[in-house]
DNA sequence: TCGATTTGTCAACACGCTGTTTATTATCTC
DNA sequence: GAGATAATAAACAGCGTGTTGACAAATCGA
């Protein structure tokens, strides 16, 4: 699991195909392109990867699984943070891979992926939910629709270079969101 | 142009993409298989098609055109249409065409054809945006908070079975749009 | 440090899909 | 009906695929 030569094949794989995910989209990109360019071996690919959807898999599992973490020990240091915060936490996350992100929301961008993300920020709002006195399927298209407005213009924060700072989107989110739910009340 | 031949053969291709397409993803699916279901010879495929995504990207182009010349009449009809119904024109559509819908935008979704919606949804609030007294910066992350989120209930609107009507969807997104937005000001 | 184990390399293989070409037949439009 | 256009069938080289077995190199635990 932690053999040097592992994590080093893994890594010119990945880099490789990221390379080329910036220049064309995955399903011009064949395993033998990647591999000459890493400098790793067709068949030692093969022992790790099945395909080049499963490494794009892969590497969006890691990501998902790393912003997990990465709000989990925000939320044990103080248990009752404000969704605010919350969301800043993931647009700051955001800008700091913004790299990977463009290119997985943007460029050559994966819906399944991008339903993660929606996902993801979804969560953040369903404390929120139990203290509402909406019924249940109202709720759930409405939360949707925010979490959904939120990713959209993530993407276009992108997009447009991030001239905004983590805070100022996710001030924008913030108001959207507890404005367009006011409106059900 | 309007030789039946032609008509014929691109229908049948089509019906066997689509076909195809509601199994497994595109990229599992090759240019033999399609013409084998739709028993036309690939190279008649050749002369339409460069290959299966470009077999898909005209069938979203029609789609696009076919959704604009829809809202065209519309629009034509009376002049000063309000957001609300026009919201409504587009998630009739939607209903009407829910198959390919559901295929395109959420099963095997593609993250252009769903950059095109949201493109769509978005045109319907500018005429809103120039009566406000918003920066243009601010208005356009906020516009396209709306769209990307109205696209996202539209998705989960299918997935759950279409139970609500159009007008109950479109009145969903005109509250969160109106609502959101007025926090700005 | 040694030895067993794991991993990566190399070459080779059959396989299937690709994209194009040719001659031929069928169908359409006017 | 005649000329034009489109579809067919068969064949082709080319390329990426996924797998194999023998070998070399690196790693890890004792």
């Amino acid at each position: 699991m932690s053999d040097r030569r592992v994590k080093y094949t893994k890594m010119v794989i990945k880099e490789s195909f990221i390379k080329s995910l910036r220049q064309k989209p995955i399903s011009k990109i064949t395993v033998k392109e990647i591999c000459e360019d890493a400098d790793v071996n067709r068949a030692t690919f093969y022992t790790h990867y099945k395909d080049q959807y499963d490494l794009l898999q892969q590497i969006e599992n890691e990501i998902i699984e790393d912003i997990n973490r990465y709000l989990k020990d925000y939320d044990i240091q103080d248990a009752k943070v404000v969704p605010l915060d919350m969301i800043e936490k993931i647009t700051e996350y955001v800008s700091k891979n913004a790299d990977v992100f463009d290119l997985l929301l943007n460029l050559n961008g994966d819906i399944k992926f991008q339903q993660e993300v929606i996902k993801i920020i979804g969560n953040q709002f369903i404390p929120i939910i139990e203290n509402e006195k909406l019924n249940k399927a109202d709720a759930e298209y409405i939360y949707h629709f925010i979490a959904c407005g939120a990713v959209g213009i993530i993407q276009k924060w992108m997009k447009d270079g991030m001239k905004k700072s983590a805070r100022e989107m996710a001030e924008i989110i913030f108001k959207m969101s507890n404005n367009g739910r006011a409106s059900f009340e």
